[in-house]
DNA sequence: AGTTTATGAGACATTCGTGTATCATATTGT
DNA sequence: ACAATATGATACACGAATGTCTCATAAACT
């Protein structure tokens, strides 16, 4: 490889950008101090790493950001249509509750980097585009906003997210509710002729 | 009236509420130096009439609690049905951006009063009612889980204040998407015989 | 008008998080 | 096995936020 980097380095990054992730999801105020801790590492190979702590939560989002490209990645080649796309995309990502919170607590105006900024503006179009693809297909009506549905998307896995933490439902349950919440909302469906 | 305040800490109070609400959704790590700064009221008198910071988030819990009680109070009488009433509370929330914005932020395992958390029931437990009552009139399905629509509102409206910030659409189209997404979904309408 | 009381400004002590530097030790790469 | 280097513990300096107190001033109550 280009450059081999040494592998106490890769453990050490690797669990206190973990750990800053649950630890700032409990408590967005939590130290550095608590996270090294909380990471099993010393204060100071947290400073070592990570020059400050903007740059440990610009670590965490791209970690989040590159988990989800991961489990999302299979999705394209798998699924036939659009629709079955988004479902495929919620029963990937419910399951990543952590990387979920983290990303739904962040104001993106607060991101200076832009990296980041441009790996969010590429999920937000590609996002579009497999909704504008669905509409193609008539599975979404023409006269919703494309960008209305994507934040729509977001809202509703709030909502999993939400419900995730009373444990009362299991995370296939939770995905099959987004996703006949999405396409057919809430109402009774009706009996047609032919369906 | 039982104990008549004086004029100048009820000023003082609500300045500080308000713009403490604003600041700490704009920063959630503002300190009480730069909302007193916002309120226009010296750091002292903060102190004075807040003991702490957690008091002072409690006060603002309370008053977007209020908030919303006032301007959905008219509902119940005006609404002719729990459909309906859904739509009443969409419009009458939706403005009302910075209280949903602060109870969307507030992690609620976070609170200690007893009031205020008993305060959040009784709501959750008025939203509850309102889509039994939807399901009752056949508005929403027996065989969605009522909690799940409860949340799925919640979700919904999260995802109107994020496109609120674009101000790409008006109150009231946002109104619109609310409802039609909640109870339809995104799907196209099917024509049936007698719609 | 006179009394009461809240206010703003400032001083002060204290605590806490941040960031840097050092050094003996343990782990890794070769 | 040996050289290189990451690590943990510790100490230290610095700044910022918190919380308390005092006092002259201004506003509100009666």
């Amino acid at each position: 490889m280009s450059q081999s980097i040494d592998a106490r380095i890769q453990r050490s990054s690797a669990a206190i950008v973990q750990a800053a992730m649950v630890a700032l999801n409990n408590n967005p105020e939590a130290s550095l101090k608590d996270i090294a801790h909380e990471a099993g590492v010393g204060r100071a190979t947290l400073y070592r790493l990570f020059d400050s702590k903007e740059r440990l939560v610009d670590a965490i989002i791209g970690e989040c950001l590159t988990t989800f490209d991961d489990k999302t990645a299979h999705i394209e080649h798998q699924a036939g249509s659009g629709k079955e796309a988004i479902q495929l995309l919620f029963s990937a990502i419910l399951p990543l509750h952590n990387e979920l919170q983290f990303l739904m607590g962040i104001n993106e105006l607060t991101i200076k980097n832009d990296e980041l900024l441009h790996r969010i503006k590429m999920q937000k179009s590609a996002m579009l585009d497999l909704v504008e693809s669905a509409k193609k297909e008539g599975s979404v009506a023409n006269n919703v906003p494309s960008d209305w549905v994507v934040n729509l998307i977001d809202g509703i896995l709030y909502s999993a997210w939400a419900m995730r933490q009373t444990h009362k439902y299991t995370d296939a349950q939770l995905t099959q509710l987004c996703f006949d919440s999405l396409f057919n909302g809430v109402k009774p469906l009706k009996k047609t002729l032919f369906s």
